[in-house]
DNA sequence: AAGTGGACCTGCTAGC
DNA sequence: TGCTAGCAGGTCCACT
């Protein structure tokens, strides 16, 4: 019950136990091995507060506790690698990677993570210590209506980094990860070794539509379960059984046959066709 | 400022 | 069968 976490994934996790713990008394918090980051307080200062809307920001979801009226203290989790939450009246009892556990009136959060790149940092709100830092740099959200060919091509400007890691940096766009950052510059028909400042404004129009539509088909099918991703609710994704390129070396690119290709980009396996994504 | 590479950590699989 | 190398969904940070 791990995962694979690009916005889809964080996404499907958070529809999936958002209204279920909307409105839970936190009873306890515990944590296991050190995540990415320290929580930031103390664990007993939270008990007794409410749930309140669950939000996603980038691959972030934003918890908020509140403890009082005035206070909008909340919780920062992000799934890193390898993370999963999971939500229920009746989990399994706590493994070796459970590193996070929120007891609530309504039920328990917890937090799988094996690799423990993700993270579970207290902030006073969204936009104040540390979670206001990790946020900060992030760049648009890939549905924001600001989210356009234009914009796209604006911040492209003058970058010589590959199109393929100007997607991952997140700075510009957020929520294409590895998956679906292959997925989308194979749909638009664009080379992943492209320098990002020398795509052209209609280019960049194709791209903003792929990264879309790739999100949007990821998300209708429950996310991508490449190992065992699943939701909070323990339901697994279909995406992954769809890849046009990613994870398809050397496998017939499904338009022209070709096999497709595996380069490194900045560490990073990138998968792609060498005629249909010619420049 | 932008680009690059290292770091964090565990588990799984392919290949010998 | 058993060991080892290589690879995996992310992103921060230090350095040039």
């Amino acid at each position: 019950m791990h995962t694979m976490p690009e916005l889809p994934e964080v996404e499907v996790t958070r529809q999936s136990f958002a209204s279920r713990i909307l409105g839970a008394k936190v009873l306890s918090l515990r944590m296991g091995k050190p995540l990415r980051w320290p929580l930031g307080c103390d664990p007993g200062r939270l008990e007794g507060a409410r749930v309140g809307e669950v939000l996603r920001r980038g691959k972030y979801l934003w918890l908020p506790l509140l403890s009082s009226p005035e206070r909008r203290e909340g919780l920062l989790i992000h799934l890193g690698m390898s993370g999963a939450l999971t939500f229920g009246q009746s989990l399994p009892p706590a493994g070796p990677h459970d590193h996070f556990e929120l007891d609530t009136s309504q039920g328990l959060l917890r937090l799988t993570d094996p690799r423990r790149f993700g993270a579970v940092v207290w902030g006073e709100s969204m936009q104040k210590g540390l979670p206001a830092r990790l946020l900060a740099s992030l760049g648009l959200e890939p549905f924001d209506v600001a989210m356009t060919g234009a914009y796209l091509h604006e911040r492209l400007r003058g970058r010589r980094v590959s199109i393929k890691q100007a997607l991952l940096a997140g700075d510009i766009v957020v929520g294409a990860g590895n998956i679906y950052a292959c997925e989308a510059l194979f749909m638009a028909g664009i080379d992943p070794r492209l320098a990002a400042g020398r795509l052209s404004l209609r280019r960049c129009e194709r791209l903003v539509l792929a990264i879309q539509d790739v999100l949007r088909q990821a998300l209708a099918l429950g996310g991508s379960s490449l190992k065992d991703f699943k939701d909070a609710h323990g339901a697994q994704g279909y995406f992954q059984l769809s890849t046009r390129v990613y994870g398809r070396e050397s496998e017939a690119c499904r338009v022209c046959a070709t096999p497709v290709r595996r380069i490194t980009q900045g560490q990073r396996s990138t998968f792609f066709c060498p005629i249909c994504q010619k420049k």
